[in-house]
RNA sequence: GGCCCAGUGGCUCAGUUGGUUAGAGCGCCGCCCUGUCACGGCGGAGGUCGAGAGUUCGAGUCUCUUCUGGGUCGCCA
């Protein structure tokens, strides 16, 4: 008969001494000083304790027991002989009158060192999650991913959210991503798809008459992986508030993430309530980009006048965008460097020159320059000492690249980035539409729920490209945490905005049938948002794979290598669900 | 799908202009060690150098193909 325990691995102190207690976990290591002298190290969930071993007896029942089984010990507390200051059960430990195996581990080998499991092939440590958990470092990770959880939830509940689960088995959705799709096998031909996320459930709770719903809601999207996309499926903070506004929400979120951020977080700043707003296109010209780090404080200067026609081949006739840095002394191996990796984020190239001391232009594309040295200096307002970052291309593009190049060059600089902060930001006024780069027609920018500003006057009587969304996204330190918008509630004002990228009435039944009905009976004016957990809780543990953060992630071919999925099935299953398997050529 | 990087004992890595029998640390096995805490000492086992082809007198090293993993662009309303 196994005895309970009576006490956890991480808790015996010294007042403890004298007790019999019994402790169960894995068996961690065996310092084996001598014939009948070792020092057994017992790990749980809470800590390690130190099991001496001081006669042949006990030595014996370790004989032939692989490291990592599980182990009961029963005995006596004791104080150290010699002390241990770094571990918080460091003064005591136990000597044992009982033994036993609950759990072998049949291998004397593990594929890796519990310890040093974050050093392992990544393949291996998926592989082998459940030994990768058992390593302190790389647990912690999912234990803080949960009292975020937690906190968010309790947060949103004391502010009035009501926490409501939304179905997993529903309509593939016509736009965005790809989908999962599920065969319904009483309805042969026909697919349930998982969501994308619970954009329509949200908005029809709203229209129900519910008036703060929020959800830990998971998300599935068939797109490929990034270090910081996990392939397949994710987690949302999804919100809607009914009868609110942009401001409401933003209010919400105000309140909402920043106690969360400081409280777990490897910075212990974050930005006090209201977030700085940019507009858009504001952002676009200042930082390159729709998702700055404002930790930076790098600016993009607009140098198309003082350098586009200077005689350098790659800025005639384009736009060009400058970053300048004061004191940037990196060394031409490090400006090299970013140079290049700008180009590979970017596939285009960036450029630079320095302001010496004398106030000549040295290095890069300097020769270019000299003619015109004074213009230049003056144009960009250099003084010596000046480093300056360029891109070229159409005006997006150069944007754009002089965005990654402002973010390289921060990072790089001592000076111009504050590191141990969460810095926020809303970037609003989304236009409402853009010209599609392939079509070459008006699309809706982001998304179609969202409402335009000045809502049917504007779709009215303003020229389409000029009109602006009540849509948003959070940034914090450079990273998209969500988009989200005031809804377009209004039937009228739907058909109208999807009237303009050439879609009938039919059309917005067709593709949102449910949301529109609903819509069709009193709908309240009503906005959200959906932060991603995962990029939060990247962002508080300071990880940058989020594989790290995810207690069981996919590698990035949306493989789990540990379960084996996707696998094949029976085709007696197959068939149940009317499925044939076309394989593809070659 | 494009581009970049990596692949050498169980794990992490070294391996020079192509040149003897491919090394180290950790882990594993054996022996020694009475207070360790990354315990220590001595000894040992363990390798189709991801796979295939080519160049060469000779390939871990060079070339091509391919596989696997990671990063990135496309993609992600």
């Amino acid at each position: 008969m196994i005895q309970s325990r009576t006490h956890n691995c991480g808790e015996l102190r010294l007042s403890d001494a004298g007790s019999r207690v019994t402790v169960v976990g894995w068996f961690e290591n065996l310092r084996r000083v001598s014939k009948n002298l070792g020092f057994l190290i017992l790990r749980d969930f809470y800590g390690t304790t130190q099991i001496v071993i001081e006669t042949e007896e006990m030595m014996a029942c370790l004989d032939g027991v692989n490291k990592e089984s599980t182990l009961s010990v029963s005995g006596t507390v004791r104080e150290r002989s010699s002390k241990n200051a770094e571990l918080p059960t460091g003064e005591i430990e136990v000597v044992p009158e009982q033994i036993e195996v609950l759990g072998k581990c049949v291998y004397n080998a593990l594929p890796f060192e519990i310890a040093q499991s974050r050093e392992a092939d990544e393949n291996t440590r998926l592989k082998y999650r459940y030994l990768d958990l058992r390593n302190p470092a790389v647990r912690d990770k999912i234990v803080l991913r949960s009292r975020i959880v937690s906190e968010l939830r309790r947060r949103m509940e004391e502010l009035g959210f009501l926490e409501i689960t939304t179905p997993i088995l529903t309509c593939s959705s016509p736009e965005g991503a790809r989908d999962y799709l599920v065969p319904a096998r009483n309805h042969p031909g026909k697919f349930y798809a998982l969501p994308q996320a619970p954009q329509q459930f949200k908005q029809i709770l709203m229209t129900a008459g519910f008036d703060r719903y929020f959800q830990i809601a998971p998300c599935f999207r068939d797109e490929d992986a990034r270090a910081d996309r996990s392939p397949g499926e994710f987690y949302q903070l999804d919100m809607e508030m009914a009868f609110a506004t942009q401001e409401d929400v933003f209010s919400v979120i105000e309140e909402v993430l920043p106690p969360v951020f400081e409280k777990y977080g490897v910075y212990r700043t974050a930005s006090k309530a209201p977030f700085v707003r940019i507009p858009y296109l504001e952002a676009m010209d200042r930082y390159g980009s729709d998702k700055p780090d404002l930790r930076i404080d790098l600016e993009l200067t607009d140098a198309t006048d003082a350098l586009a026609d200077c005689g350098f081949a790659p800025f005639a006739g384009q736009t060009v965008k400058a970053v300048v840095v004061d004191g940037f002394a990196a060394s031409r191996k490090v400006i090299d460097g970013i140079c290049a990796e700008v180009e590979v984020q970017t596939a285009n190239k960036a450029y630079w020159f320095r302001v010496d001391e004398n106030g000549g232009i040295v290095g890069g594309i300097a020769k270019f320059l000299q003619e015109r040295r004074e213009e230049v200096i003056a144009a960009l307002g250099l003084k010596p000492g000046d480093f300056v970052g360029l891109a070229a291309g159409k005006r997006l593009t150069a944007q754009k690249t002089a965005g990654v190049l402002r973010r390289l060059l921060g990072a790089a600089s001592e000076t111009h980035m504050k590191k141990d902060c969460y810095e926020f930001c809303w970037i609003v006024d989304f236009p409402m539409y853009e010209i599609g780069e392939e079509s070459g027609e008006l699309e809706f920018c982001h998304n179609p729920f969202s409402m335009p500003q000045g809502g049917m006057e504007a779709l009215r009587t303003q020229e389409p490209l000029s009109i602006l969304a009540y849509q948003y996204d959070l940034v914090c330190n450079g990273v998209e945490l969500s988009s989200g918008a005031v809804r377009n509630h209004d039937p009228e004002i739907m058909i109208r905005a999807f009237s303009l990228v050439g879609l009938g009435e039919e059309d917005v039944k067709a593709k949102f049938p449910a949301m529109y009905n609903a819509f069709c009976y009193g709908a309240p004016p009503h906005a959200g948002i959906a932060p991603g957990v995962d990029r939060m809780v990247m962002l508080i543990s300071g990880e940058e794979s989020i594989r790290e953060i995810i207690p069981f992630p996919m590698n990035k071919n949306a493989m789990d290598v540990m379960m084996g999925a996707p696998a094949s099935v029976e085709q007696r299953q197959l068939d149940e669900v009317h499925i044939g398997i076309v394989m593809p050529e070659e």
